[in-house]
DNA sequence: AGGTAGAGCGCG
DNA sequence: AAAGCGCGCTCTACCT
């Protein structure tokens, strides 16, 4: 094992098997990447990093990338809340490992600055720690945690997933989504008419706005702001409880169609437009800022132009370079899949065997249709109890009833305000202390009626919290383990010719296949074109590989829709 | 002027 | 047809 940390200069330190130095290496700033590459090839170390966000960027601008890591800062926020590690005290005791993952959202300047030039200037982000010192009593510490824990394989392995999430976050951010921005622009031209003058609003927009205006026989009013929107609607008659589309679909009145149709443009118009485009976009390439680890649940949070909320619309814009093609990959129906597997429910494995889940439910006869049957499983997984889902989750519940008791059980605990675990071992987060109080206060001798309700309330809300925390947390494993495989199967790939490179996506990526987008349950792959179908079979394979992994001996299969985009293919 | 909360909507 | 989980971003209203 390697240690690295950057204050200036830099350290390397090798450690063996039980974490003891054997050797150390200092440099200068500018001797890092040769150094680190060197070893890479020599020994293919798993290096211990501070925080592989600061570390990995200046490395891939240089060209080295790891293949195998620890990442300190990572790994101390799962053990530190793990029920799994018997004694936390010392972790927790360390609480500068615990740095928030971003102090605040970073302007699009600070963006660049922060990851492309890599400016590391000691500190570190966050105030997590980079000293060799800390670093080796940090990794002393979680050592202990993981091998002392009730579950030090789930732990392991928990810690190498999100460890290489940290190194491809990192490398997504480097290589950057393949972005048309011709294919973008007329995409907005098509819907919003016309690029308007800076900062005028464009022309269907406007379009829209008259139409409302004038069923509404109200000329002036805005659109833009809800309580006025609201009190121009009660004015004209029209009695909407509020102004989201949901509420306004379910009422007859010549007004609504424009207005849904308003509000639709100006999302896009707002949030992808043509702004977004200046903002976001440079030379081809969307460089957004991924946070693994950076939801509760385990899920990947990102920052900087809304990645994870690209429109569908727009997604036709990603474009491979020429000579490349983009490998798009999703799982079909991934949360009931790993809720199937993780509690061995085998006839819930059994209606998704090798095809659509949903469809599988409707074939054993439990509902009628596969929209019912999608609405009894996200019903079981989010705990609804109203209306549809509400009445169709009892079927569910006999049907599949080792499944369902395992988020029933989930629930359960999170409305005591106990804690549950993911399957690796990841734990969510106690009650808060003023949750806790509303409990203890409603179930006193002299509670109110109102703050027994209240109490009630927050507790279910908790359970639903809870229960759908196991089974999120554990799909966020599963897609873990998904990239981390397609990551080193993608690596031996043999690289390309220089002729095919696609050099803007950085050196790091210019000649192999690359990962360029992760959404939870989704990848694209950015490969040359002769290696297309290695990347789709290696997407494949990497599925069959994290179910073997996570669920051994499991029944549950994780089939994928693949797509492969050839830009230069005829239409 | 500047910070924050809420509404609303995009994604899974 | 139905609102149950997790997010980020934009705009507006409202606060200091």
């Amino acid at each position: 094992m390697l240690g690295i940390a950057g204050d200036g200069g830099f350290v390397i330190v090798d450690l063996d098997r039980q974490g003891h130095e054997t050797g150390r290496i200092t440099g200068a700033a500018e001797d890092l990447a040769p150094a680190v590459r060197l070893h890479e090839q020599r020994r293919s170390p798993r290096w211990v990093l501070a925080d592989s966000a600061e570390a990995c960027p200046p490395l891939l601008a240089d060209g080295v990338r790891l293949a195998r890591a620890h990442d300190l800062r990572l790994v101390h926020r799962i053990l530190a809340g793990s029920e799994l590690v018997r004694d936390p005290g010392p972790l927790r005791g360390a609480a500068a490992w615990a740095a928030p993952l971003e102090e605040h959202v970073p302007s699009p300047e600070e963006h660049a600055a922060l990851f492309e030039l890599g400016a590391s200037s000691g500190g570190g982000r966050g105030g997590v720690p980079h000293g060799i010192d800390e670093m080796l009593a940090e990794l002393a510490r979680q050592r202990t945690a993981i091998e002392g824990s009730d579950g030090p394989d789930r732990l392991r392995l928990l810690a190498a997933g999100e460890s290489v999430g940290g190194l491809v976050a990192a490398e997504l951010h480097a290589a950057g989504i393949p972005w048309d921005v011709e294919a973008h622009d007329a995409i907005l031209r098509a819907v919003l008419g016309p690029r308007p003058a800076h900062e005028q609003t464009p022309p269907e927009m406007v379009r829209a706005a008259a139409e409302v205006r004038t069923a509404l026989g109200d000329p002036r009013v805005g659109l833009d702001s809800p309580p006025r929107l609201l009190r121009a609607l009660h004015r004209a008659g029209i009695d909407a409880p509020s102004t989201s589309r949901w509420d306004l679909e379910a009422i007859d009145h010549p007004a609504i169609a424009p207005l849904l149709r308003y509000k639709k443009l100006s999302r896009l118009h707002t949030a992808n437009g043509w702004n977004w485009i200046r903002t976001w976009v440079h030379e081809g390439r969307y460089r957004p800022l991924y946070a693994p680890g950076g939801v509760v649940t385990g899920r990947w949070a990102a920052s900087g132009g809304g990645a994870l909320q690209i429109p569908r619309l727009l997604r036709p814009v990603l474009t491979a370079d020429p000579g490349w093609v983009l490998v798009g990959a999703d799982v079909a129906q991934l949360e009931p899949r790993v809720l199937a597997a993780m509690s061995g429910d085998t006839a819930m494995a059994r209606a998704g065997a090798g095809q659509d889940l949903y469809a599988g439910i409707v074939d054993a006869g439990i509902v009628p249709t596969r929209q019912e049957a999608k609405i009894a499983v996200l019903g079981a997984l989010y705990g609804g109890t109203t209306g549809d889902s509400g009445r169709l989750v009892p079927r569910l519940r006999s049907t599949f009833p080792v499944a369902m008791a395992l988020v029933d059980e989930a629930a359960r605990t999170g409305e005591r305000g106990g804690t549950v675990t993911t399957l690796l071992g990841r734990s969510s987060p106690p009650p808060e202390e003023r949750w806790s109080r509303s409990q203890r206060t409603a179930n006193g001798p002299d509670a109110s009626e109102a703050e027994q309700a209240l109490a009630r309330r927050s507790a279910r809300d908790r359970g639903r919290f809870t229960r759908n925390f196991v089974v999120q947390g554990t799909a966020a494993e599963w897609a873990l383990t998904w990239i981390a495989l397609v990551r080193q199967s993608l690596d031996g790939l043999d690289p390309v010719p220089e002729h095919a490179a696609a050099a803007r996506s950085g050196p790091v990526a210019a000649h192999r296949a690359h990962l360029v987008y992760f959404l939870h349950d989704e990848i694209v792959v950015h490969a040359p074109r002769e290696h297309a179908d290695a990347a789709a079979a290696a997407i494949r394979a990497a599925a069959e590989g994290a179910g073997r992994l996570l669920f051994p001996g499991s029944e549950v299969d994780f089939p994928l829709d693949l797509e492969i985009r050839d830009p230069s293919a005829l239409p």
